[in-house]
DNA sequence: CATGAATGAGCATTCATTCAT
DNA sequence: TATGAATGAATGCTCATTCAT
């Protein structure tokens, strides 16, 4: 969190207030609960307890807004894969980051991933916005690329790209049916799996 | 198509001009390419070639006209599933069932899934059209596990569920990174996954 | 009057309650009180006594309504030049033109002259209103150029630029002195100067 | 220039950063370019880079500073006047006061008189502005009218009057045609005029 | 059956102005 | 004296929905 307000300070905003973080977290949890496009400012404002006028003297639109979120996403994408770090092998890495992943179950039950089901709304859309939030997706399967690479797989891309599809895909499932149970129970398949790779 | 038209004939309607099927239609495209949210009814009726203020003549609501879409897939998607029928096994079926999703792959780097897109935003809603949308993932979860099944597996359910996360995944990554090549690939993956099994 | 109804209906809506003509025509009389700024749209809305949102079926924007008032404005100059045939002499239709100006010279006072302090305000901006609106301008100039012509004069566009230019000036003192008597005195001398030239 | 910082001196204000001296001359400038209604105070502070916050230290409001920029104009009017005074013989000074007003007729064509199109701007409303504004036409009138006077011209109010108009008329034309041309012609024209009057 | 027209609640965005420091 | 931050009342515009014919 550190990380973010700095990244926020940086930026050229620096206030005691931290509206404009209040803002950015406000809006990634509306927007994980409701959507980007059923999201009003006010909705946001709200959420962050701030007037809807003065969103505007943080960012100069929505699609603004929508950027600074999906930044921050990468933030603590790249935080947290920095975090599995301590753990020793790859192989431990991998199962470490499926965990973590599986942790989330219940809101993603509710909401759905919260990167994967952002990337789903701005996909249809072919702007700057759908561009930038593939990162989303991408840091993650780079990771996954580089532990696999580790453990010796020639074919460390295509498992990664698996590897991150698998959850997406169930994460969808999991939101869909309402079911943390689905999510538990691929998590646990896909740590055999791991296991298996040698 | 001839099958899609009989279901809505069913419902009670029938029209020479099938303005509701063209309606239907319409709105199934403009929502796989826009999302719903972003979707008018202005949007849909210019891509039926119906006046506006025609449309509530054959669905009360917007949202009525999502559910009609949503039981227009369950209906394609139960056809599409019965014409797997006639190979022998049902590794055979599988298999065949894989390249019919892969052959859509263009479409998904553009626009994602129909039905997973379409599942993915109306989740974040908790009403009749977010628990309706769940039979469009249903469907094919039943029907790979009672193809899993009948090859022996017990774990037919969680293979299934499996399969299909990874099928939404791998749309998803396809979509986000606007790259067919990449559905193409785990295609071939799965493929192999499906002869390993035994 | 007559011309402008059937105008809007050569442009596709007819309407038997005519709003799309007491829109131009209530937007025309608050540009000319309050300039195009400075007016809202509820401002025109209510002038012409129809809902806000009703204004968006007849135009798609508020530029949209400046064009369709500068279109009318056009449509009432030409009425008005063609009304002037009747005298006999060019030498007596300048004179009546001058006299139908400065009848206007109440107005005048109050708000200056409509065509004239639009294009001031609309020559601010460089589109296609700013554009547009010239012609307002060029109408008189190029009716009063075939006058002056017909009288035998070789210098008639320059002469009829400078007596425009004359009206416009005065129109706008008359304007800022809010004082009819000066566009009366102008006319006067202009009625003199018109018998001056031969 | 030196004559106007003084006359913001001899007001009561004075400031080594010479701020409120931007502050009028930038409004003065994007006024002219853009209007009093289009600009906004973000625009003033910028063209005269001072922070948005300040101005409200050099000014009550936004018409305060409209109204010192009104007074800025009738400062250099008046100098400009004056200046003209070195001619000895008031034909010469009317003569020379024409092409004064002629030499700008590239700023005209793009954006009309900086007098007269904000007197047509402001003699919209019915407040202290639109009064106040109306010496920036008097000033020229009064000086014009005090040289015919001097040619012994019975009718030198009327003549001043009509002057004036010639050019408030002719930098609306330019403005709208966006022809310096026409300007041009017409100050060839009222030269002669001054000429003719013996 | 069909549809042009109408409607009002709501949205993103702007901006003059205020204020704490 | 100076200013970054804050604020709320508009504004232009959209759109699902209704209705008269």
């Amino acid at each position: 969190m550190t990380d973010l307000i700095q990244g926020s300070a940086a930026r050229g905003v620096s206030s005691a207030s931290g509206k404009r973080e209040r803002l950015i977290d406000g809006a990634r949890q509306v927007f994980h609960a409701q959507g980007v496009e059923s999201t009003t400012l006010a909705d946001i404002a709200n959420a962050a307890d701030v007037p809807v006028g003065n969103v505007y003297y943080y960012f100069k639109s929505k699609d603004d807004l929508v950027q600074a979120v999906i930044a921050e996403h990468a933030d603590e994408i790249q935080a947290r894969l920095a975090a599995l770090e301590h753990h020793r092998t790859p192989k431990a890495r991998l199962k470490a980051f499926i965990r973590m992943l599986t942790d989330e179950r219940e809101l993603a039950a509710r909401y759905g991933c919260p990167q994967g089901s952002l990337c789903s709304e701005l996909d249809k859309r072919d702007d700057e916005l759908s561009r930038s939030c593939a990162q989303l997706i991408r840091l993650p399967i780079d990771w996954a690329e580089q532990q696999l690479r580790a453990m010796g797989r020639r074919d460390a891309r295509e498992l990664a790209v698996a590897l991150i599809a698998s959850y997406q895909g169930i994460a969808l499932l999991t939101n869909t049916f309402r079911d943390p149970g689905l999510m538990a129970g691929e998590g646990r398949r896909l740590e055999r799996w791991v296991d298996s790779l040698g």
